[in-house]
DNA sequence: GCATTACCCTGAAAGC
DNA sequence: TGCTTTCAGGGTAATG
């Protein structure tokens, strides 16, 4: 599932091959992505087909293609591809959108569970950027100080920090040795300092190794992600924690799983 | 403001 | 073995 260091790579693949590239074509599949919605197909022609792509962004987990003629925005979902291959090549099931380029390659948006979206114009409401400058200790302590949340929950609210996941969320909490479930107006002093500095480790790490590939998720040539190998607790119920030794467990909050070692995190 | 729940969807895995 | 059921996941929205 794509979270900001997935979403990094392939904007940083994107970035190396997309800029100048003329669009010539557009080619949608008909079928509305995330939440059933449909895809402004109008929308996305204007700002693309007949332009030229330019810089590449990514605010959170959005990643933002810029044209000469405006923006495309693309949120991956839990399964979204964005891939640039060569023309003709055999179209994979659940291809929703490709963009025919001038060179002849071809820009594809492949999205088995659909969870994805593609939209036109920047978004907004966006938290902060946790690999960006305004992210210092008295800001994320802000944040916390006023919350009775859980702070798994504070951590996942994109609204607050942008483009933090169920897997970087669960590592960065046993990285500064916290619990999922503690109030986040109780992380303070030198945990807010530890939480800080495993959040940007964790992305970091997660960059470095080209992303984390659990089922889906592949850069923009379809290759796999290596931070799977280096995962602390994600996924790693039933084996030893790999700082004590204590049985990592599984447990889930609001639905979704999560990972940690009860010894090193204690509430 | 926050927690809870349902929903969207497919394919892998588990169950029978 | 082959079929059916369950489950995972992020974001959104409705409800309490």
């Amino acid at each position: 599932m794509p979270e900001l260091p997935e979403v990094e790579t392939i904007r940083r693949d994107l970035a190396k091959r997309l800029p100048g590239a003329r669009v010539e074509a557009l080619w949608t599949s008909g079928f509305p992505l995330r939440m059933n919605r449909p895809l402004d197909v109008a929308g996305i022609r204007k700002v693309t087909v007949g332009g030229q792509f330019q810089a590449l962004d990514r605010m959170g987990k959005h990643l933002l293609l810029r044209t000469d003629r405006g923006t495309v925005v693309v949120h991956l979902g839990m399964s979204g591809h964005l891939l640039v291959v060569p023309g003709g090549e055999v179209r994979a099931p659940h291809t929703h959108l490709i963009w025919t380029l001038g060179d002849g390659r071809e820009l594809r948006y492949v999205d088995p569970r659909r969870f994805g979206m593609v939209s036109v114009g920047d978004p907004a409401g966006s938290g902060i950027e946790p690999l960006g400058p305004g992210f210092d200790d008295a800001r994320l302590a802000a944040m916390l100080e006023g919350s009775r949340r859980a702070i798994k929950a504070l951590l996942l609210d994109q609204s607050k920090i942008a483009g933090l996941g169920n897997i970087y969320v669960c590592e960065a909490l046993f990285l500064a040795q916290i619990h999922p479930s503690a109030q986040s107006l109780r992380v303070t002093g030198p945990r807010v300092t530890a939480l800080r500095q495993a959040i940007v480790d964790v992305l970091k790490a997660g960059i470095r190794n080209r992303g984390t590939t659990l089922r889906d998720y592949t850069d923009a040539s379809g290759r796999k992600g290596k931070n799977q190998y280096t995962l602390h607790v994600y996924g790693r119920q039933g084996e030893p924690c790999t700082r004590c030794g204590a049985v990592v467990k599984r447990q889930v909050d609001q639905g979704r799983s999560t990972f940690l070692c009860v010894r090193c995190q204690r509430r």
